[in-house]
DNA sequence: TAAACTTCTTGATTTTTGTCAAGAGCAAGC
DNA sequence: GCTTGCTCTTGACAAAAATCAAGAAGTTTA
């Protein structure tokens, strides 16, 4: 059983049948670092499971690049909007790393619903738990300090800080590169 | 046809006849200024359809209350994680007016799946819906500074400051009352 | 109506965070 | 090895926002 096997496994409890349905679904791609897998503006047709490497999903606002997500093994990639409502894609989404992920089509992906007769109740429930981590986003925005938002993230995933460009953090936390290099050095101190 | 049928037929996209039997479901209540929809700890087992009168959601970290969103007329109030996954709840939601709803018992909502067979997949449509917008709220506190989080929300819901106590709008906009207050005069000098 | 609250504003000050500019450290490619 | 970028850090300073304290304005309650 892969990676995405697994993953399935744990977060939608499907039981080994319909894993194997599922997972025929998709096929596996390479991104060499730098790759976009979706640009903004585009149309999302393609879902991507993280199976190695780091993606990072960022917008340009005002000439400024916003980070709004670091995706690493075991995420799925893809811009929510797009790919249910069909409209044009929101953010970009860049390889940072040589990535390998596990992708499906938007049409064979449609196609769940009638091999696994309860899999829109399982997105359902996936979705609301993306809300529910956003909710916990925005409440972190809203009563925390840039610090307080910065050991959060720390304490929570350390290994990111080894492995991702600290000014793509920084955006994603919600201050300048400049300011969590602050807090990093003081953290040490 | 009342709000509440106007608002599912529009978002929801579903036949007169559908629509009657889904706000079959659903009863009438009031609330009093200070009451109660929901508390933190409890266990969301109803949703409600907000008639009239507005509510917040809110919670305490640290002593100090941080209100997270203002409900007004044609939104839902729940607690989607307590009420999805049956987790206590997160939030508080109180009401700050006197308050008309029209309210869903949990056991009566998963009813309506039997009723019309797509509705799981409206609902999936709907969370995903909720979760853009949430994605968007992301986006504002990584990108704009207090002064342009308050435009954009003067702009683009005026009355909400003639409605609600403006500390809770500047709670919700993660701000000081200070702030904005002194935004406020800013602007209109 | 007066008292008691609550809400909002204002001023003074401190803290936090951003901006700008320079340079250090490193890795990739020639 | 040397250049060329890229990333991160640091310092000086500016701007934004928070805190603290006081008081004004408006509402509710007795």
């Amino acid at each position: 059983m892969n990676e995405l096997e697994k993953y399935i496994q744990t977060y939608f409890g499907v039981d080994k049948d319909d894993l194997t349905k599922i997972s025929s679904f998709f096929y596996p791609i390479t991104l060499k670092k730098g790759d976009y897998f979706l640009k903004k503006g585009m149309y999302a047709d393609r879902l991507g499971f993280v199976q190695s490497g780091i993606l990072r999903e960022f917008v340009f606002v005002e000439d400024r690049e916003v980070t709004k997500w670091i995706s690493t093994k075991g995420y799925f990639v893809v811009d929510l909007s797009s790919f249910v409502f069909q409209q044009t894609a929101r953010w970009n989404i860049q390889a940072l790393t040589d990535c390998e992920l596990y992708v499906i089509d938007r049409k064979d992906y449609q196609k769940i619903g009638q091999v696994i007769p309860r899999w829109t109740e399982l997105e359902k429930l996936f979705i609301a738990k993306c809300f529910t981590v956003l909710e916990d986003r925005v409440l972190q925005h809203l009563s925390m300090t840039a610090e307080e938002r910065y050991l959060q993230l720390f304490n929570f995933n350390r290994e990111l800080f080894n492995l991702v460009p600290l000014q793509y953090l920084a955006s994603m936390l919600g201050m300048t590169p400049e300011t969590l290099s602050r807090l990093r050095k003081k953290m040490v101190n």
